[in-house]
DNA sequence: AATTTGCCCAACCGCAGACTC
DNA sequence: GGAGTCTGCGGTTGGGCAAAT
C-alpha cells in the first residue's frame, strides 16, 4: 500500500484546517523539523495524513510566507518565467521569495491566463486590421492600373491591361501571407464597402 | 430579499522520482 | 537489485464570498 493510498477520505479529517490544528502541527514541526510527514502527522495527533500536513506547512504555516496581493513587479516576473519555464510552478515560485507554487499556480489560472488570452485576441484583431490596410493599398494600385488602362484607349486595351494573370503575378511579389484568393475573400468578408465599390465599376 | 453566477484560493488527487531497508 | 515508502509536483475540485440578476 502506498502513502498516496493511505491519504484518502476514510483515513481522517479533511477540509479546511482549524487554528487548533495549525498550532498542533507547528509545535511538532518546531521540535522535529519539516520532514517525515507521516510521523509529524501522528505526533501532532491530527486526524490527517502526512501529505496534507506537508501541504499545510508549505503553503500556509511556513515562516516568511508573503501574504497579500501580487505586485506588478512580481506579476511581470511570473509572466517572464512562465514563458521561459512553462508550468513549472515550483521553479517559478523559487524565484519569488515568500510565494508558494500553489499561490502562483492559482494566480496564473485565475488571472494571468485570462489576461494572456485577451491580449492574444487583441493581437489577432490588430493583425486583421493591418492585413486589411495592406490589402486596401494593393487594391488601390490595381484600380489605378485599371483607370490608366481605360483612360488610355479602347475597351479591349483596357481589358488587356487588367488581365487576371498579370494581377495575380504582380500582387504575389510582396505577398508573404495567405494566397491572393484567400486574402481577396477575407477582404470581401471584412469590408462590404469594398465589395460595393468593385461591383459598381 | 432571494437566487444565481462567477471568481478566488485552499485543499485534494494521482503520478513519478527519490529514498530506505 | 528490488519492493515498499516518502516526497514533491502539477492538475483539479469544491467551498466561501461578492456581484449580478
Amino acid at each position: 500500500m502506498t502513502s498516496t493510498q493511505l491519504c484518502t477520505k476514510r483515513d481522517g479529517n479533511r477540509g479546511a484546517w482549524t487554528a487548533e490544528e495549525d498550532q498542533k502541527l507547528a509545535r511538532v514541526i518546531e521540535i522535529q523539523g519539516p520532514k517525515r510527514w507521516k510521523i509529524v502527522a501522528a505526533k501532532a495527533g491530527l486526524n490527517r495524513c502526512g501529505k496534507s500536513c506537508r501541504l499545510r506547512w508549505m503553503n500556509y504555516l511556513r515562516p516568511n510566507i508573503k501574504r497579500g496581493n501580487i505586485s506588478d513587479q512580481e506579476e511581470d516576473l511570473i509572466l517572464r518565467l512562465h514563458k521561459l519555464l512553462g508550468n513549472r510552478w515550483s521553479l517559478i515560485a523559487g524565484r519569488l521569495p515568500g510565494r508558494t507554487d500553489n499561490e502562483i499556480k492559482n494566480y496564473w489560472n485565475s488571472r494571468l491566463s485570462k489576461k494572456i488570452k485577451q491580449k492574444e485576441k487583441q493581437n489577432k484583431i490588430l493583425r486583421v486590421q493591418i492585413d486589411h490596410q495592406n490589402n486596401g493599398k494593393r487594391m488601390g494600385n490595381i484600380l489605378n492600373r485599371w483607370e490608366e488602362g481605360t483612360s488610355k484607349g479602347n475597351h479591349e486595351n483596357s481589358k488587356a491591361s487588367f488581365n487576371g494573370d498579370d494581377f495575380f503575378n504582380s500582387s504575389r511579389e510582396e505577398d508573404q501571407g495567405p494566397s491572393d484568393l484567400e486574402w481577396m475573400s477575407k477582404l470581401l468578408e471584412m469590408d462590404a464597402s469594398w465589395f460595393k465599390f468593385l461591383h459598381d465599376i
